[in-house]
DNA sequence: CCATGAACGATACGCTATATCGTGAACTGG
DNA sequence: CCAGTTCACGATATAGCGTATCGTTCATGG
């Protein structure tokens, strides 16, 4: 991600805070700037180390998962739970409604794509749920994939 | 699972194992067999304490990552990712080829139900993941959710 | 300016998983 | 039937992920 992109998510991610009446405080600001500019999902271990090296201080382990637990409740990122990681939502400077996340992550480089699914899809998912007597609540999809380079390469 | 259901399930996997030319080993058939019994899906460590329960004798947690893997492999266990539980497959003594696995897991009971997918919701998926640069490998799915009784009592 | 609550630090602990080396049992070819 | 190889399993160590708990600091509003 680009320089510009970056300040401009990170102002909009702001916004959202002063909206919800939620601090954005310079941690939690790092910690989005960190998984904002990785090009793959980093665990909570790794955005502490990284934290190390990009601004000069430590931060312990519990601040990050706290960190984390903060900016997911502002949907701003979001766990991958099939890898333990997390990734910045792709959709802060969107102004549209979130739908339900969906994330293709790629099995070579890691890298992840967040998509949006299309409605009819989800649809008939719930409804094939619904028939088999179950009620959808966190209807977030995890898909392991081979991204277009990867597989190209293979 | 009832005593005959049991029976016929490990049976059915030990005939799969011998097909394979693989081993189904007395261990092997111990942890499959405490999956098959099992309402919820269970841990490797899990795994571990009820061996010592039921089969009086205990086994070190190396040996039962080992035989899950080799059971995964088989395809007589699947692993919920998202949980890093381990569950029997639902499909042993099925004829039919083995679909796409979805997985329905009540988020209070953690009770997971094993479904099988529509070929064309699966085909529709693929088609986004397609238009999205992305080429899907291990299509499981899984979904949080909450059974008809957990629904019902909230 | 002080009281309150939120954010954060520090420490300890438990669970999940892999790496590695060694041992013993089971299959296989002669 | 025996020797050699492969496979299953045991034992130990270690890394990574996550939560619990308690104490301290800091921002904010009355």
């Amino acid at each position: 991600m680009n320089k510009a992109k970056l300040k401009k998510t990170l102002n909009r991610a702001e916004e959202h805070c002063r909206e919800h009446g939620t601090r954005f405080t310079e941690k939690r600001k790092h910690i989005l700037q960190l998984l904002l500019q990785s090009e793959v999902p980093l665990s909570a271990y790794e955005l502490a180390t990284h934290y190390q090296s990009a601004f000069g201080e430590t931060i312990p382990a519990m601040s990050v998962y706290r960190i984390l637990d903060f900016l997911m409740a502002e949907t701003l990122v979001h766990k991958l739970n099939s890898a333990n990681k997390y990734t910045a939502c792709e959709h802060i400077t969107c102004d549209h409604q979130h739908e339900v996340p969906q994330f293709l992550i790629c099995e070579r480089c890691q890298n992840v794509k967040e998509v949006g699914i299309e409605p009819s899809i989800i649809a008939a998912l719930a409804d094939e749920i619904e028939r088999a007597g179950y009620h959808l609540t966190q209807p977030q999809i995890e898909l392991h994939c081979l991204c277009e380079r990867c597989f190209s390469a293979s």
